[in-house]
DNA sequence: ATATTTAATGAACAAGTGTACAATAAAATT
DNA sequence: AATTTTATTGTACACTTGTTCATTAAATAT
């Protein structure tokens, strides 16, 4: 069953208005009257579809994260010159991916968003990890694979929070370098 | 300068509103209306010292941070039997203090709450562990300290992450034994 | 093309938010 | 103990929130 063309409509107008107002003002400054009053969209209408102004952004958060696990599955462009033992090419990608979608993770890493969006960030970094890992280590048995993916996933976050706070001054190439140097110790 | 008894009163009411209510209900989920109604205290006055209920929380927060950096200093009773180079005592106390506060912890690592407290959080165990690995890694001359401490700081709150996702059904104990082990590999 | 389905609208509601200000009362100062 | 300072209170205001429901209108199905 295809999507009705109304919802489709209004979806996307309170989308675009959403983009508008977060070149403007931080997403939790962002009240449904506003927003609605932009989108030229019932406040009633909104409340249907979504319960808060958090849900709406939500979803264009799914399509960043479709694109970071599309660039997981491209060719591994930039491993070459960066070869070491235990980095793999994923987490490498990683700070283009960040680099490309700048805009959003200021948004992400900001300090007044909700705690679930990092969540889904580590989610999905740990979920690429983890196979990886789990290739690596299966023979030593008793190791948590869930434990160990979660560990290497969120220390690779913490570059890109720490990244963040320095104003995305490097370069994702920097970072890189300096995640192969850090894993190299 | 100190402080007026008034203000101590009113605060000291509002700060056991608020634990009062965090048994019965999430963070978010607090109206300042009804925490002021709980402490006796004029609403007027709830916004003449804080914001939001969020601010008012955050001073709880900087006492439990007080006693992670407490813990920090005492004797190191853990450390003995968990001999490894590259374990840092300081790391391997963080997981009983988080045992210690659980309920708090479990506000902190809750999904609706601001990213800003995991900032907190992260920033004093970054601080931590900012001492150890300065004095380790002194010899490689443009190895960047901050970046490093934010790896190693975030990589140990990825375990506390997924130790609160799993309901902290590991003792802390446990957590200790898993780092020394992944640290080991 | 017409009928049917259903999404969007507008209006109205109680409740919470954030702010302002004069009146009051409690604490600090003399 | 009397005076001054200032935190708290009560009240009011315009606004946002979240919800409900009958009406309207757009899309789908016949």
């Amino acid at each position: 069953m295809k999507t009705d063309l109304r919802v489709f409509k209004t979806k996307e107008a309170l989308r675009n208005a959403l983009m508008h107002l977060l070149e403007q003002k931080s997403l939790n400054s962002i009240s449904v009257t506003e927003l609605c009053q932009l989108a030229k969209v019932n406040r009633g209408t909104f409340y249907a579809h979504y319960g808060q102004v958090e849900n709406l952004f939500e979803e264009y958060f799914k399509n960043i994260m479709k694109d970071l696990a599309d660039s997981y599955q491209e060719p591994y462009k930039y491993v070459q010159s960066l070869l070491s033992k235990d980095v793999n090419p994923a987490t490498i990608r990683i700070f283009h991916h960040i680099e490309k979608y700048e805009t959003f993770y200021r948004i992400v890493f900001s300090k007044t968003v909700p705690l679930s969006y990092y969540y889904l960030l580590f989610d999905h970094v740990q979920s690429l990890i983890r196979d990886d890992v789990s290739e690596h280590y299966i023979n030593g048995i008793d190791i948590d694979i869930t434990m160990v993916s979660a560990y290497q996933a969120n220390a690779i976050l913490g570059l890109a929070i720490e990244w963040h706070r320095q104003d995305f001054k490097q370069s994702a190439e920097d970072m890189n370098r300096l995640l192969v140097k850090i894993l190299s110790i």
